[in-house]
DNA sequence: GCGAATTTCTTCGAGGCCCGAAAATGACGT
DNA sequence: ACGTCATTTTCGGGCCTCGAAGAAATTCGC
């Protein structure tokens, strides 16, 4: 069944890959400093190291500055990622907007393209071919690194088809329905990654914070949507072992507020900024949600809260408590020691708090346990493209990076 | 960080563990079939087993029947675990039972003990004694096994501690609070593992339907307590890694039924026995729980349910609601494939599908990709202890036998 | 009854990889 | 200049896996 065989082969492979991952995680090194992190004898190290060098994977660099000019003995020489060793093309696509970046091995964003996107977009323009227009952009940009371009990886929201080669439903209007990955995959030659949105979130922030690097975090996206990611002991789970789940759909009262998604009673449908503005105009709850508000509107309404207007307080009440009673539900299968919320409602983190604590407070494993820290960060998407980076490039380390064939020694 | 290096002694490790894992889930092979399934060549093969057998971990049965007579060639000599290399003490402890079973390494029962447990036992003698006594009448009655002891598991209700030394809250009474399990460590001189039942039983059906062993399980126990399992794809996932949950306790309904937990609103409190029983004596839902259910009283119930007794049904009709949607939540994610029912509420599977599927239909996962299927299986204590022992003795193939030191060759 | 065919298992040498120890390297301090 | 010191490379020994070829144990065909 599983052919896992260790052989001389893979021993080199996975010691490889060990030095690859603290490159990427520590930055550029030296041979000593990684034979310490990966607990490889520094013989191996330099074997591995002429290895990566001779495949120009990796670089010498002039050690630029001593840090402290009190450093006898035979100064370090640093290595660090060939940047030019390859490219990958990132794409954030959101209900609105797309972003296209391009990436160099070392994590240095070379290139960028920000489009906006209507619910039109996709009816007029097949998925496939407008990621494929928008990669030919970047290639046509940056001619040098469309030759070594290795991968593309795409941030989506929504239901992922088995073979992730697209999506199954997307609150994005027409993106779900067609392969588009697979077909991208297929017309550029290049392996594409399809990954959703809150587990990047949740791989992202862990880099964000380097203190909750080791520690239990779940990252809950507030804003347009509501979606969460999980981080166990800095080991991404969840749905499929994608590390996402439908949090923000997931059920919080039968027969409930109507959602976007057409189901009702959804975390989104109380919690999402469209759910909150609901509440607090007093608009029934079964009244088909906006396609979308404006920043500003959503900003308002927290300042109306803040100031103690009532309708506006109930909203957040409310919203707090399907976000609650939907962590608390979750907790019943993982425990993450810290809560985090981003986005737009994490300015709204104060308003929300009481009735979120209230919600775990009411459970047996909270009672138990304790209550875990929530935290906020109003920022989701430096997270989300680090998520993406961070990822894409780790995958291109360990898959293509790590496996290549051994120096021919003579 | 993660020395996780890969030097040839662990390839050695590996490759014993796979061949060892070969033999734990497909019994006594050639040594052919050995190195078809786990992929290493005919020579590795031959030199692993013969350290295993000069190690007396594995013995070459003298071949007792041909299973089919036109069979040509050299026939093959199978290897299988030799009983007498390991002995493991198993104890499940439940509200009014334990079972304590002594097994042998080729996975063969040989010796139980079953005593009645009560509210009382506990606070009489503390957990750590109980079960070093019990221990102890085990070693006493087959003494030759008591010199090769090697391990000790226990399957436990409850939630465990952060170092699994004990439980932090248990609905066995007076369990949680001790230690026991590091005192019984320390008082045996072997190493103990805790695991949960939940656990265990979504470890045991795998085993069971072999049908059912690489696809995603999610298995329920619906009784004296509502629990569950989750087995995605053969691994086990879940809290802490652990894979079990407190899917009981999970939050069905804010401020809802008075549960055995003290909480209220959990899922247990409509779905337990007791929670059906309350329900259909039209008892309040806020009168604290009878503290056991006697099995006939439960069937009796299951009767008048299905010979359409209105508050019969409306008791099952609320339990497979809360069910229900506990399991859409929990889908919002994972996505198992099936769910198996078991334990006495297996028997009442047709009165609770209809809710359950109701709940399930209503969620926005279920509705994308399709119910899951719903099996029953009315026995628990076969899986618990099918799950128990396999757990144990994988655990001690790949800790123990995995790594002892390499045959010393001439 | 005896050799050919067939399947299983073992032996043997080659090639890789890792490790520890020892040597080489390069800068600093005196 | 020369010792000190930290980093890096070289070298030899020890394991491990693998493929190929040989040994072993049956059945088949005549």
């Amino acid at each position: 069944m599983t052919r896992n065989v260790s052989d001389s082969d893979s021993v080199r492979r996975q010691n490889r890959g060990l030095i690859l991952g603290a490159l990427r995680s520590g930055g550029p090194q030296s041979r000593t400093a990684l034979a310490g992190i990966t607990g490889l004898s520094h013989a191996s190290v330099t074997a591995i190291m002429q290895d990566l060098l001779a495949q120009r994977i990796v670089e010498e660099l002039t050690s630029p500055e001593r840090t402290d000019g009190r450093m006898r003995g035979r100064p370090a020489t640093l290595v660090g990622f060939q940047r030019a060793a390859a490219y990958v093309a990132l794409f954030e696509i959101d209900v609105n907007r797309l972003r296209a970046s391009l990436v160099d091995y070392s994590g240095v964003l070379v290139d960028r393209i920000e489009i906006a996107v209507s619910p039109s977009t996709f009816v007029e323009t097949p998925p496939g071919d407008f990621f494929a227009a928008h990669l030919d952009s970047l290639r046509g940009r940056t001619p040098q690194a469309a030759r070594t371009l290795r991968r593309i990886a795409i941030s989506v929201q929504g239901i992922l088809n088995p073979d992730n080669s697209g999506l199954k439903w997307s609150p994005i209007a027409s993106l779900a329905g067609s392969s588009f990955a697979h077909d991208l995959a297929r017309d550029s030659g290049l392996p594409v990654a399809l990954y959703k949105r809150g587990r990047l979130l949740a791989e992202g922030t862990r880099w964000l914070d380097p203190g909750l690097l080791q520690s239990s975090v779940a990252t809950v996206f507030v804003g347009s949507t509501v979606a969460m990611g999980l981080s166990l002991h800095g080991h991404i789970t969840g749905r499929s072992e994608g590390g996402a789940t439908e949090f923000g759909h997931m059920n919080h009262m039968p027969n409930g507020a109507l959602c976007r998604c057409g189901m009702r009673g959804c975390i989104e449908a109380y919690a999402a900024d469209y759910g909150i503005l609901r509440t607090s105009y007093s608009v029934p709850d079964t009244t088909p949600p906006a396609p979308a508000v404006p920043a500003q509107q959503f900003d308002a309404l927290i300042q109306r809260a803040e100031a103690g207007d009532r309708d506006a307080t109930h909203g957040f009440n409310l919203a707090g408590r399907a976000i609650g009673y939907g962590l608390s539900r979750m907790m019943a299968m993982f425990d993450p020691s810290h809560i985090l919320i981003v986005g737009p409602g994490a300015r709204a983190l104060d308003l929300l708090r009481p009735e979120v604590e209230a919600a775990l407070a009411a459970s047996l494993v909270c009672k138990i346990n304790g209550l875990p820290k929530i935290l906020a960060h109003p920022d989701e998407r430096e997270p989300i493209f680090r998520g993406l980076m961070m990822k894409t490039l780790s995958a291109l380390d360990q898959t293509d990076f790590a496996a290549l064939e051994t120096g021919s020694r003579v």
